[in-house]
DNA sequence: TGTACATCAGTGAACGCGCGTTCACTGATGTAC
DNA sequence: TGTACATCAGTGAACGCGCGTTCACTGATGTAC
């Protein structure tokens, strides 16, 4: 009994045709996520090969593997979307500490979301770097946008908003990067965890002492 | 008149013939570095051709490609150590302006060397992700080492120094990003600049306010 | 300085392999009447 | 409800190609005497 044929048999269940195939594309997507591989090294056959269909039966849901990796791109940035919409309904309380747990807990739940992000922002498709590109910088500005409610910043300019929001961003995927690298060990992660606070209170602090400077 | 032919010819000068090995040595590290494709989907083919020798002269010089990239690591870091060493003898003046122009030069100058550490840093590549991962906690602690040098930071804790010195390098980072996908219009360029040195003020700023809270 | 031998960077043929893509096809699902 | 036809996700053979690696080799450079 082997991992195909499993998986073959769960894509075969019941359903219209048009749930069926629906069904057939999302395992593309799964198979090409799950592979711990850059889409430039991935072959099209190693990806059907997984699911359990034919090379050939690709085409009828993907005109090529860039093309599966743009709509993987909206696919994986929606754990990200999910940290921000979290952290604004989040209360008060200590809201780093708050905000580094939802980090954790999205990245145990989406570890391979965000090593495709992080993999394939620097990788070999044009188009899913991007792609990449566009929504990151997308979700900069919403970020910018929520900090510009916090009271302390309501004279920022939307330019100072933007740069500590993408300063916010890039040291967000910083730590995604050591949470994805450390291993299993307790302390590892805690010494981790302990670091991306003491980073995050350091640019909350930055942002609380800053005045914005003529030219 | 091609490339290929420039090069062998070059490659082919006189000299000893240890002198002749290293030149060609050098030759498969630079076109594999120019190639601007990621190790894994780069073939030995691809590069022996570009330096103009046969496939299997390759195995003169390195067991495999992992092997080169290994090596390529030690020589793309060159640049950022040149960077700390570089803003370690700036005398002050406004040292952040500073940091940033030297950020600014050595990218300039060695582009395709930091282009491959964010590419293989979550490449495909294990002994290159780990030789890459390694040279970069060891530049965290040599500027964490720099930074407690600094007059208000002498009473930071070893823990604090490497906590703020690895945000700041994963700020350089995200900079270098920015620089390398930035067009050559200087009004972007200028933009970029400006974010940089203010997402580093910003930093400096948290810094200047921070104190080690207890557990 | 001259000769005989060793070294070794680069050669070229050959191999088996997995790849992307084409094409005509099958047969279950869906639709029109 | 039953029948005839259309749709279309998946099939399977076939193709030409570039790949990594093996192997025995060549001939210029280097060394010992």
């Amino acid at each position: 009994m082997n991992t195909r044929t499993l998986k073959l048999v769960a894509v075969d269940a019941g359903g219209t045709r048009q749930e069926r195939k629906q069904r057939t594309r999302q395992a593309l997507l799964d198979a090409a996520l799950g592979a711990q591989q850059s889409l430039a090294s991935l072959s099209l056959r190693e990806v059907t090969r997984e699911v359990g269909i034919v090379p050939t039966a690709f085409y009828r849901h993907f005109a090529s593997m860039d093309e599966l990796g743009v709509e993987l791109v909206e696919e994986a940035m929606r754990p990200l979307r999910a940290m921000l919409r979290d952290a604004r309904k989040r209360p008060a309380g200590d809201a780093i500490r708050g905000s580094v747990d939802i980090l954790v807990n999205q990245v145990g739940k989406h570890a391979p979301h965000f090593r495709f992000l992080l993999r394939e922002r620097h990788g070999d498709v044009p188009s899913v770097r991007r792609a990449i590109a566009a929504e990151l910088r997308l979700l900069g500005s919403e970020l910018a946008v929520d900090l510009g409610r916090f009271p302390g910043l309501a004279d920022w300019s939307a330019e100072d908003l933007r740069m500590g929001a993408d300063l916010m961003v890039g040291a967000m995927m910083s730590i995604v990067t050591a949470l994805l690298e450390v291993g299993e060990h307790p302390d590892d992660r805690a010494q981790v965890v302990s670091v991306a606070e003491g980073q995050l209170r350091l640019i909350v602090l930055g942002m609380a002492a800053w005045r914005s400077l003529p030219a």
